[in-house]
DNA sequence: ACTTAAGCGAGACGGTACGTCTCGTCTTAAC
DNA sequence: GTTAAGACGAGACGTACCGTCTCGCTTAAGT
């Protein structure tokens, strides 16, 4: 994920080193969170040079997103013909995912470099968000031709709904996510 | 704000440099956003030393909050004996205050905190979201009262769902509020 | 040496800290040579934070001129009344000095930074060379006086055979000083 | 000039590189001096790999008199039958090679390593300085043989009044050589 | 009016982390 | 077997801030 085309030429990059930074990057976060996250105590961890982490990763933000790897996916809406069972799908898939520390530990990190490094806010929305969020859209695209959504459906504003209340409740206000969460928030968007 | 209890012996603190220190906090945090926020920087701005800072404020999140002050006050919901006109002004009092520059830099600032500094977070919703809070949960109950919501909402989930998504549009998204998301939020949670 | 004036603001510098970095500076350089000295191991040794060292000497010439102290001084020159003594003296002050082990070191030192940071030397001139020079000086002026040397004679020019001599020999050769170089010198001077 | 048996097998190392490895060398220094030389700086110069440049140079002392090559030969006394006429020659040889900006780079460079790296200043004097002193001494014992000097004369140390007179004068003191200087110097050599 | 506790400014202290530079070595593909 | 390319572990650089700690000076309340 991080070079860009891995040239041929010269001494090619160790991987067990490039894969002991990772692993050293993953238990940092999930033991003490991003604001820990030192390059001093990751290249400590990964007994490797400090050097060789920044050769790699050039910003802790491709670092941190390249150590969760699919750890902070969040997977892809399925079509199974009924819109309510999608959905249902889906905001399982989000609670699901933001319920996992790693997945929080990552999003906190994005959120605190919004205005500072706004392309790893780009880079997490591309790999982690817009899969799902384009899946999801579909879902509901579907109701509406099915005629379980009606026809003015504004998809964008309902799919911040879903994401918007499956944040506040499992990340800022750490609610353990239960089941009757996905069936709620399902009920508020498609009974009416 | 800050001391327990103001001693009446002694000089006591210099009101025009207090003042300085939060009126350069505010400056920083409005120029250059919560990270380039240091103590250093805050008493070269206020022309003060790093320990008058200290001093009144052990902490970044004491400063940061202290100085933000009512600027990010979000109001009480009022009793309008309307439901529906009630849930409005809720939430366009919300996606006002969310809008606001300074108060986005500050939730940024908490939630990045979160598991960091709580006692940042916890003086947040206490100065800041409680008031709002339950005095929408207050507007909830009378239109529950009034049979406008059906007897079984969960009136803490609604709550989420609206601060969640206004949350979502304006400081993830970052997309300017229009007249049109308080309408359509009241909707989403009355129309049923 | 380094500080200009003492500013009586603020926590005074600690002087037992002082003394273990110029300590430190001194065994270094005695045990392995101005090229080993980097602040990283003076600080190890003073058993201090690198940053105090470079706080109390921006430069590394610095720290190794104040370090050095009056074990690089050279001496005066007397007035006994006799050219010929008051010039073997003086070449004897030299070898001497140029014998110790701090001065060579020091002065190799110098001679590395000469361009790249000239200060160093103009220090190193100014504290150890000057005075034995000017003190010489008016020894052979003395002797030009009392007709002990030409009326002609080219001051400087003498010094500058003394200096260069005594550099060679016992620096750049490293021949050990004996009692004959210095009345070899002398009589080079005087006898003519 | 610096690997032993250039070995027959294999690719032949290529001329054009290892000539603009050492036409970089003597840029550097000449522009920058001799800290600013690093092998990172000579590869980048000479647009090649940095291994290149230390499979052929494994020292720095070894690349910069390789580099230096004839650019900082003295030359040999002749003899043409007079004393003084042999002397004012050496010593003007000494002093032209002296103020080359080359040699006086390379001769302070070989200086601030002498404890550090002894074969450097040891090449040296074997290609510089060996064979100007060597015919000097020759023209000197050939002047006590006339008579022009003292039967006792000891050569070794009017070499080093000489070298070290000039080295003074020239590098040292940085004072532009004159004609004078030769001249004076060979009257105290002589003139006794 | 005098004492005195606390605030203030200045600045030193030990420390952590930064991101960069250079080192000398090693590993690979290409020639 | 050399060359170009580039990764590797290492170490030092000089800087920025941290939070703490003296200091001498100032200020006003309480005696």
């Amino acid at each position: 994920m991080t070079d860009r085309q891995p040239s041929r030429r010269g001494r090619p990059r160790d991987k067990r080193t490039h894969d002991a930074v990772l692993a050293a990057t993953r238990a940092i976060l999930l033991e003490h969170g991003y604001p820990a996250l030192t390059i001093e105590a990751v290249a400590a961890r990964a007994e490797t040079a400090r050097t060789t982490v920044y050769r790699s990763w050039p910003t802790k933000g491709e670092l941190v997103l390249d150590a969760a790897g699919d750890d902070i996916a969040i997977g892809v809406v399925p079509d199974t013909g009924s819109t309510r069972g999608d959905l249902e799908i889906a905001v399982r898939q989000l609670t699901e995912a933001f319920s996992r520390r790693i997945v929080a530990i990552v999003m906190l990190a994005v959120i605190a470099n919004l205005d500072d490094d706004p392309s790893m806010a780009r880079t997490f929305r591309d790999k982690t968000v817009y899969p799902w969020r384009s899946s999801a859209a579909a879902a509901l695209e579907r109701g509406v031709a099915r005629g379980d959504l009606p026809a003015e459906t504004d998809v964008q504003f309902l799919l911040d709904v879903i994401v918007g209340t499956v944040f506040q409740r499992t990340v800022i206000n750490a609610i353990p996510a239960t089941d009757g969460l996905p069936a709620a928030i399902v009920d508020l968007v498609l009974d009416r």
